[in-house]
DNA sequence: TATGAATGAGTTTTCATTCAT
DNA sequence: GATGAATGAAAACTCATTCAT
């Protein structure tokens, strides 16, 4: 019924950051598309996912969606190659990741993650979606497994600078701080998915970072 | 054809605990669907969920499955129930909620999730499905709430009680310290349950434990 | 639109003679299904085979079509054991294979197509279908080869029979002959097949029991 | 992106024996088209043919296929022509209609059908899904009948200087013999086009000639 | 001429659900 | 209780054809 025109301006976006072989689209319709099930992921999951709906929601026929793509798992794919480059690229506008004191670094971390919680939710929500399909899907599991990994080595990075710089307990175990880190802050923004702000999210980073450095 | 009696196996197992209103199974029948579905989930997911499978694994037909449940929705929910009580009833065999002082208690949930995330498995992933379910029903995200306030309220004590007798921190702040190990144990079970044994989970708590008691 | 009641009376005749292993059929709605097939592969030819035709034409829906056959293919399959009984089953009702001097078994195998012409034309058209059909698939290659050589051998024991009791030619090469009446009635079948009496199939027969008689 | 020259090969060759409407093609891109329709019926048949493998096979759009025919079977029609055209125009290098003994011309005829079973298995195949569609298409059935009797009448002719000249036997019935030589010649093709070299095709005509000959 | 993009109308197949027994 | 049989609605995907350029 309704037509919805193709939504506008992250084209461009789209195209920078580019590390991976399909992120970039020579065309825009084909961007509608994975924006279109991205969309459609986060409101409804997999479970209820359908070809004609992200038809729809593009603005074209679901003949035209076979068109570019040669099937709903194609197209999922790129959806998975759509929100591996926003997760590299989306950041607090304040993000920098490699600047600052380690103490800063970690914060920014906390601040991305409390970012992506307020304005990227749906971001959030298919990331999980994901991670569910992962245990289905091993090619996707190793993708996500490559996310983490970047994620754990440079916490261990920050976090060993940091204590040679003395801002952090001497004591620390900067692999196990890491994973600490990490699975804070995505046991975190999985609770504040479903149900938000019933965590104070700054007060427990707050607790952290006294941990942290005493 | 093959006529089943109804047995009484676990029948009993199912009805403690029941504090739900769908919990007890009048007929092992029932119960058998639900495990069905339970263990169908766990594999495969909500996206792959079919009825025909949940009564080809219980070993009926799937007009009995209507037969028993009006709708696949309703067996889902049976499922919820089965999996809420498991949660609570389910622990390692060494779980004492109750006894212990309060470094004992918070090692007692380490090692309860350590428990899980080893023999049951599938429970995890079933809770991480409905977790994302709960986004779109809201009395399942009720229901998941009030299971993570119970887990708050509980920490909260433990850590009080562990201020008071010396064990922590002086300078915790109780909620948001149990607000931290709650999103901890969920953040790593999630990643354990995609790529198992990929984060040294004893050396993670061990170093929680450092930061906890000063 | 019109609901088309299950042809009848087929139904005892399809469970004789039960030489290959799919051949009977437990259940009616099968064989109806069967059936409708079969009728359209003449009427349309595979080119136009449409499971909704088939189903509507059973007097069903096409979701109960898929009930009693996985796909297509495998209704396709069915309707090739169907026919291969068929074509062992339906003779002129004099046929006795196995009586009567050689010149008369032949003369019985010209009667026999002659029968099949008027009477059993759907018959020969969906067998020239499979024909070509086979030129994909060499399964049923194979199927209808068996069946040809069991026309080979039988003429060419025939033949045999004919020569020594004097019937036939002395200088008659048996395979070659026997090679030789088959095309024949391959080909004038094929043609009156498709225009109708326009060949004198009476004459011809007259004309090659002569070749054969000296 | 790659232009193609109108280029001249077969052209020539394609324009004789225009005795039909559409055989010749103003354009080496139709013909192309054509040849390319044609060839994917010999090898998947009618019932997989498609006009999207039949553009990708002649190297061009499929939009541009619907600019040169209508539609696909206005296409097909031209097939039509084609082939006609191939089935009078083709032959074996030796042959020539209208020279040599009645026996001569009956042999050539025989080495003519070998050598296009032999070199032009394709042609044969087409003409064989011909065959099944003309059963519901009266204009192709026309056209086919034509050839047929065309056939009929030249194998009458020739048996009738054959016998005439006491090279075959006196009591041949000419129409019945023709019938029995176009029959078998036909059966004998469409057997090894199915399952070639299955029968020894060299020894039948050898027999049949022999029945002939007296 | 030529094509990339687009689509209506189908095509097979699937699914949760129902019904008669 | 239990099931074989049945189905409407929808699912992904296909196909000949058209349109804008």
């Amino acid at each position: 019924m309704k037509k919805i025109t193709p939504a506008e301006g992250m084209h461009s976006e789209t195209e920078m950051n580019a590390s991976h072989a399909h992120v970039t689209y020579d065309n825009r319709r084909q961007l509608d598309l994975v924006l279109a099930a991205y969309h459609l992921i986060a409101e409804r999951g997999f479970e209820q996912l359908r070809t004609r709906d992200i038809a729809a929601r593009a603005g074209m026929s679901i003949a035209n969606l076979h068109y570019y793509f040669a099937s709903k798992e194609d197209l999922i794919h790129s959806v998975v190659d759509y929100l591996h480059q926003q997760f590299v690229t989306v950041h607090t506008p304040a993000f920098n990741m490699s600047t600052g004191t380690p103490l800063e670094q970690i914060r920014m971390q906390f601040a991305d993650v409390q970012f992506r919680l307020r304005e990227k939710r749906e971001m959030i929500i298919v990331m999980n979606e994901l991670y569910l399909r992962a245990l289905r899907d091993p090619a996707l599991q190793t993708r996500l497994k490559g996310l983490d990994d970047q994620w754990q080595h440079y916490f261990e990075t920050v976090l060993n600078d940091g204590i040679q710089q003395g801002m952090f307990r001497k004591d620390l175990n900067p692999r196990a701080a890491a994973s600490v880190l990490i699975a804070f802050l995505k046991g975190i923004t999985y609770s504040l998915m479903v149900y938000p702000a019933t965590v104070n999210f700054v007060e427990a980073c707050a607790e952290l970072e006294r941990w942290l450095t005493g």
